[in-house]
DNA sequence: AAACTTGTTGACAATGGTTTTCGCTATGGT
DNA sequence: ACCATAGCGAAAACCATTGTCAACAAGTTT
């Protein structure tokens, strides 16, 4: 089954389902293996608009009894970004975040508590737009857009 | 001398002027010293658009000859950044960056080569309007707007 | 199904930017 | 000038992330 095929009128798969994944892997010779499989697991079991770091993602899978290396989480992480499976997000300045990437959702934002970390997420087309607008005419092509607002809360101020 | 009564019609003082930084750090108890002055100092030498890294800073420091040790340059670069005058920029996963914060300059933001890492500015005044209008939304009062755009520049494709 | 090739794993060490510690110094108020 | 204390700096601690490398296992070949 090749990327092209994979839409149906009935139903869609989401590019984090197993046969998709192996099928991207095993493309660019890539194996599919028990870890990368818990790993995909956890970041689905996610609620949307949840980040995960690599810690949390370790955590959760040694509280679930998996004995699974940290050099794996990193690799493995980086590994669904370069295929375009995740997002990395840069919310906080001492960790990394990650988050499945749904082509089929529109990028979402983030507005930071510079107090107490919390984050919300917001959408807006026309940012995405901007982002594009000013990628072509630097003569870049477009990866992806960050748009981070920094402000102080309700309950913090 | 007040924030407020800064502005002259023949010169409009920088937020980085000794003056108002004697002010400033002595209205919250701070004290002005000569490490503070070496950093602002360089600071101010930077070209417009030039990003410095803590450590890019305590080289430039140490190669005209000042001793000043790391821990300072960090503290200073978070104690300016809490007043207001500096502003803190992710512009890599593994190394905070720097700039002045002039209030009369209109924010700018960051095209990002993920292939070689250059950083190419751009101005928008769409942008922060539109983090203004998010953050009224959810009840926070806006402190800066980061947008980042990833993409691959036209000389690595 | 066994043998093989080579991508993958994981314990552990190493890295590197940033932060902390703490005895000494220097600033700014009195 | 004096003095309380904010600030300094060398060195150690921190901590997320990356590198190392022998043992392992996914997918292929015979």
């Amino acid at each position: 089954m090749s990327l092209a095929t994979m839409s149906s009128p009935h139903f869609v798969f989401g590019s984090h389902h197993p046969e998709v994944l192996k099928t991207l892997l095993n493309q660019e010779g890539f194996r599919i293996t028990q870890q990368r499989h818990k790993i995909l697991e956890v970041l689905n079991a996610a609620a949307e608009g949840d980040h995960l770091s690599a810690e949390d993602i370790h955590q959760k899978l040694l509280d679930q009894g998996e004995k699974i290396g940290v050099s794996t989480i990193y690799r493995t992480l980086h590994l669904l970004v370069d295929l375009g499976l995740l997002r990395e997000l840069a919310l906080s300045e001492e960790r990394k975040f990650y988050e499945l990437s749904n082509p089929m959702t529109v990028a979402h934002h983030h507005l930071i508590c510079s107090h107490c970390g919390s984050v919300q997420e917001f959408e807006d087309a026309a940012i995405v737009s901007l982002g594009q607008d000013e990628a072509l005419r630097q003569g870049f092509s477009l990866l992806d857009c960050q748009f981070t607002v920094y402000g102080i809360c309700e309950q913090c101020s």
